[in-house]
DNA sequence: ATTAGTAATTGATTCGCGTCAATTTTCAAG
DNA sequence: CTTGAAAATTGACGCGAATCAATTACTAAT
């Protein structure tokens, strides 16, 4: 029981997530110093909201366990979902510029999270430059990934938004050292059309297209990937070569 | 000829663009300060690149005059456009979480910018607090500007998204002082296309519909907006009331 | 276990926008 | 002014994904 209970109340210095959330960089002495301002919800369950769009802005989170759903509502009333965040990600700071937030952020799954007082995150990151730094390199993360987000909706036509949807998403599990071919996903189906701005018919037939080739299984909230080169292929994604980027490297005079 | 040498040499401190530029919120002793790291470019030519992908990230920039257009390309080899950014504007922050840029970006006509180099900027925005938040702002507004075009990209139709675009350009240059019914603009249908997600023959079309409705002309480098009204209705824009924000701010127990 | 409400699946049909093609217009270089 | 290449325009046509509709599969609450 009470170690269930101090489950979720482990400090910055202990936390399995230091690799890719706001820690990362920093010296032991200052993750303990941000450790001090960090605090520790409860658990959220299914369908608890973090934040509302309008509300005023006072902190930003990182997740710690489950799956967090941003999105806004579009005049029409319908959902534009901008992203889905696991663990070690870091949500709220869009609201810096305006003091409000600029989304809906629900849990789709038993949630836990670190909330941070913005004010004293900046007090604080004025005293670490590492810290400032990486707050700097998460927004501009942040950018970037809107970016991707913007690429796939203009250039992409529906299988290759879905190959590379599940594509990413198993790259980012991978990244944080979870299982990469074979993981839990709790996020309907429905949620992840929405995202890719096709219907959920659309992406229910090419899940039973890509379950043909042996491809992805995608059942329920598990998702079991066969052929990932496949997969990454139909996706259509760029295989990074420094040539490439080299060839593109020429200074203007 | 002495005048017109000097005309882009002018500090921040008698620059026209303080209000939407860096020195938003900045004390006069700060803007000096800040002043004296930005070097200040000679004016670049339409197809100049200030920056290509994957160079190192050394400055960012904000631009004095002309329009700058940032884009990438896909392993298809075309252009995915991610903005077009007028005076006042600053540009490639995004590089900062990978010390490469990540888009290239070039002028569209002849186009004025000043260069910031960002170890000396990041060093600055640890003194001066109001610097630091201005730069967390710039950041927060890019990610919300790629939310935007998302959005546009994945739930409007063409002709939502033609009417968007004039219209939130038009609220660009009213921002900025400047005419927003009548301006220049000088890129290429097609780039606007391709921002949109569109083909040069859909936006053409649509164009020519705006102009039998009397909407707007939009001819070369010309346009003019006779209906703003309609061109809001037709971009499907939100109106901000008050009451809308309110009902939606419930807060999370 | 039963049941009601939501999500996913599958098929038939529609339609918006892309593609292809042919002119016309614009613009920069000589 | 002339000329050639790039951009814009306009029309005909086809396709990919949305829409509509009906059934099946889950899930959560009683």
């Amino acid at each position: 029981m009470g170690e269930l209970k101090n489950a979720f109340n482990i400090g910055c210095p202990n936390c399995g997530l230091q690799k890719i959330c706001f820690p990362t960089g920093l010296m032991r002495a200052d993750i303990t110093r941000l450790d001090s301002i960090v605090e520790r919800k409860t658990p959220l369950q299914k369908g608890d909201h973090l934040y509302r769009f309008g509300e005023i802005f006072d902190s930003v989170f990182a997740i710690k366990a489950g799956v967090v759903k941003v999105y806004t509502l579009t005049n029409q009333g319908d959902e534009q979902i901008l992203g889905f965040y696991l663990p070690g990600d870091v949500i709220g700071l869009d609201a810096l510029s305006t003091k409000q937030y600029q989304c809906n952020a629900v849990a789709l799954d038993t949630t836990s999270v670190c909330a941070i007082p913005f004010d004293q995150l900046e007090t604080l990151s004025m005293q670490i430059p590492a810290l400032n730094h990486q707050l700097f390199c998460l927004m501009s993360k942040g950018v970037n990934d809107g970016r991707v987000h913007s690429e796939i909706l203009s250039k992409r036509n529906a299988d290759q938004r879905v190959a590379h949807f599940i594509w990413s998403l198993s790259q980012r599990f991978m990244n944080r050292g979870y299982l990469h071919t074979e993981f839990r996903f709790n996020v309907l189906q429905r949620d992840v059309a929405m995202y890719l701005g096709l219907t959920p018919e659309t992406v229910s037939r090419i899940l039973a297209r890509l379950a043909k080739d042996k491809v992805v299984y995608w059942k329920r909230k598990e998702i079991q990937i066969s052929d990932l080169d496949k997969l990454r292929d139909m996706a259509g994604e760029k295989v990074h070569t420094r040539e490439v980027e080299n060839n593109l490297n020429v200074k203007l005079g």
